[in-house]
DNA sequence: CGCCGACTTGAGCAATCTCAATCATGGTGG
DNA sequence: CCACCATGATTGAGATTGCTCAAGTCGGCG
C-alpha cells in the first residue's frame, strides 16, 4: 500500500509512527479461523472451506492502518483480537470516528464485487490481530451461497441498527447521557454493582461519544454524584439500575421532529 | 393495526389529526408499478412478477401512521410520491428524525423472514403514496433470487454510507455547515446561479439537520451573506461554487479522533 | 376581519468548545 | 535513585454555539 497525497491523505506523513501502513507477521489461517468471524457463525462448513483459501492474519500494533477512506477494497477484514478504528477524514482534511470493531467483528463493508472503494479508513488500536481474505473470492462466493448473502443481509442490519441508534444518541442526548449509557452498555449483565475496565482510552471514548476529551472528564465527574467512580481506566459503578434510572434526569430537551402529538395534548391540558 | 398503550405509543392518541393509523384508496397494482421501487431497478422481470401478486397501493395523508416502531414487519413499503418519514421514540416518549424517504424509495429494511419488529416509525409528510407488498412473500422471494438479494445488500450500502455521512455531519459540522451542505445537496446540477423550492418545511429540515426550528432560522439568515435568499420556502442561490467554497469558513472546529497526525506536524512546524 | 400555522426575531441561559495550566504516571537517561 | 520528559487526564476560565422561552411577523383561509 503506498502513501498518496491527496487531501484525504492529510495525517498520514511518511515516517510518522501513527497512521504507517506498515504490518507485521502476516501468516495464513484456515477455515477454523474463520469461524471466529461473527459473521460466518451460521454459515456452512462448506462455503466455509472454498472461502478460507488465501485467508490470511495479521498483526497490527498501535496506530497501524489496515486501508484507507477512497482506496480500493482488496479484501474483507475481522477483528480477531484488539480494537480497530473506523474514521472518516473530510476534504479538510479532518478526522471523524465514526466505529469501532473489536473481536469477532467486521471491518468495513462485505464487497460485492470489483471496483469497491473504502469509504472510511481502518486504524488499529493498540496491538489488534485481524483476519483478512481477498475480495473478490468473497465477492464470487457471496453470489453463490445464499447462506452467505443471508449472512451480510442480517450483519447490515445490525450494522444499520447500530447506526440509527448512534444517530438518535447524538441528536436526543447530552453528553451525560450518551456517556451514562456508553457505561451501562459495559456493565456486565446480572449484577446491580460492578466493576470493569473501560476498553480503550479517555480520547476515544470522547471521539466515540462525539465530545471534547474535557468534556468527557466533567461528564465523568458529574456521574461521580450517581454512583460512578473511576480511577484512571477503572470504573466502579454502585448501582445499575440507580443509574439507569436517573437517565433522563441527566437530560436536556433534545431535537425532536417538530412538536410530537403528546406535546400538543399536554398543551391543551 | 391497534393503538397500544405503551410508553412507546405517547403521542398517538385516538381522535388526534396526526399519527393516526387510518388510510385511504388501497388498490390492487401490477409489476410495472414495482419498476418504480429503485430497490427493483435491476431485478428481473420473473422475480418482480412472481412479487407482484398481493401487490397494493395507499394513498397517506399527512400525519399518517405507515407503521410503529416496535410493531411487526407486515409489508415492505416504497414511496411512489411524497414525503415520508422515518422516527425513533425513545423509552421517554421523545421522538428523533431518522430519516426521511421520497419517490422510489424503500421505507424501512428489507424483511428476511417472519418475526422482524421495526425499528423506527413511519409517519406520512404531506399526501403520499406508497406501494406496499407482503414481508413473508418478499421474504420467500428473497431466499430464492440471488439478483434480488444483491439488490437488498447494494440498498444496504447505501443506507449504510448515508447515515455514516449523517453522523460525520453531527460530530464535525456545525448547524451553519449542516445547512449549507443541505442546500447545495438540494441545487440542481449544472448551473451555479439556481432557484429551487425547498422539499419540506423548515420544522422538518431543521430536525433532519439535527437542530431547533430557531437555530435553523438563524443559520438561514447567517447564509444570506453568502449569498442564499430565501422567502419561505423558495431558495435562490447566488453562486453554487462560492457557497461551497464558504463551507469550512462557516465551520468549528469538530470532534476529531484525539490529535490527527497532520495536527502533530503543524505543531512541531 | 380574525385566526391559525409556519416562520422569524430577541434575550437569556445552558451545554460545549477552546485555550491554558496542572497533575499523575510511566519510561528514559544520567 | 532521581531528574526529566511524554502522554493522558483533569481542572479552570472564558468564548461560542445552540437551546429555551417569549413575542412578533406573515400569509392564507374561513
Amino acid at each position: 500500500m503506498t502513501i498518496d497525497t491527496s487531501p484525504a491523505a492529510q495525517g498520514y506523513g511518511a515516517g510518522q509512527r501513527k497512521g504507517r501502513a506498515v504490518r507485521r507477521a502476516s501468516r495464513a489461517a484456515g477455515p477454523g479461523e474463520l469461524r471466529k468471524a461473527l459473521l460466518f457463525a451460521e454459515v456452512d462448513g462448506g462455503t466455509l472451506s472454498r472461502l478460507s483459501a488465501d485467508v490470511r492474519i495479521e498483526s497490527l500494533q498501535d496506530g497501524d492502518l489496515l486501508f484507507r477512506q477512497g482506496s480500493g477494497v482488496a479484501h474483507l477484514s475481522f477483528v480477531l483480537s484488539g480494537y480497530v478504528k473506523l474514521m472518516r477524514t473530510a476534504p479538510s482534511g479532518r478526522q471523524t470516528l465514526i466505529g469501532i470493531r473489536s473481536d469477532g467483528e467486521m471491518i468495513g463493508e462485505a464487497p460485492m464485487g470489483a471496483d469497491e472503494i473504502h469509504t472510511v479508513s481502518a486504524e488499529s488500536v493498540g496491538a489488534a490481530r485481524v483476519l483478512k481474505l481477498p475480495a473478490p473470492r468473497f465477492a464470487r462466493l457471496l453470489k453463490e451461497s445464499p447462506a452467505l448473502c443471508a449472512a451480510v443481509m442480517r450483519d447490515s442490519k445490525a450494522s444499520i441498527a447500530r447506526l440509527v441508534g448512534e444517530i438518535e444518541a447524538l441528536k436526543s442526548q447530552n453528553a451525560d447521557q450518551r456517556l451514562a449509557h456508553f457505561i451501562l452498555s459495559l456493565c456486565p449483565p446480572g449484577e446491580d454493582r460492578c466493576r470493569f475496565r473501560l476498553p480503550y482510552d479517555k480520547r476515544l471514548i470522547a471521539a466515540r461519544l462525539g465530545v471534547k476529551q474535557e468534556t468527557l472528564s466533567r461528564a465523568f465527574a458529574k456521574l461521580r454524584a450517581h454512583g460512578v467512580r473511576t480511577e484512571t481506566r477503572n470504573v466502579q459503578v454502585e448501582s445499575v439500575t440507580h443509574l439507569a434510572d436517573q437517565y433522563d434526569r441527566l437530560g436536556r430537551a433534545g431535537i425532536a421532529v417538530g412538536r410530537s402529538d403528546a406535546e400538543k395534548r399536554h398543551d391543551a391540558a
